[in-house]
DNA sequence: CCGATGACTTCTC
DNA sequence: GGAGAAGCCATCG
């Protein structure tokens, strides 16, 4: 467990209901340690992590749901978003300009 | 220390 | 527009 880590669950603890982020996003949030490869590397640890980390609102920056198989089942990830409201088609969220959030947006 | 791996991104063909 | 390659950086054996 390091700052890089950290960093990254704070973030996305922070990631309001209904809405989602980027990999991308996150990294350049962070700042020079990380990018959005090692964002998603966290997010995998994330699920060894002693809290709760909402990683179901974190995707790639097409709003497509890449991690979805490392939810246990392939459809847990969709149906966590859908169930916030959040509306998906063919494994990419709808409006996802609507739904995205970012994390310097506070 | 080094090579392999990955929930990404971007460029090329 | 789909497929392949390269760059990216932290973790693991």
């Amino acid at each position: 467990m390091n700052d890089f880590y950290l960093k990254v669950y704070a973030v996305v603890q922070k990631i309001p209901f209904g809405k989602v982020c980027t990999y991308g996003d996150i990294a350049e949030y962070i700042g020079t340690k990380g990018s959005a490869r090692t964002v998603g590397y966290a997010m995998n640890k994330a699920a060894s992590a002693p809290f709760y980390v909402p990683a179901h609102r974190v995707v790639n920056r097409n709003g497509i749901l890449t991690g979805k198989h490392h939810f246990g089942s392939p459809t847990h990830m969709q149906e966590l978003l859908e169930s916030e409201g959040i509306q998906i088609i063919n494994n990419q969220i709808q409006n996802f300009e609507k739904v995205r959030w970012y994390p310097n947006k506070k």
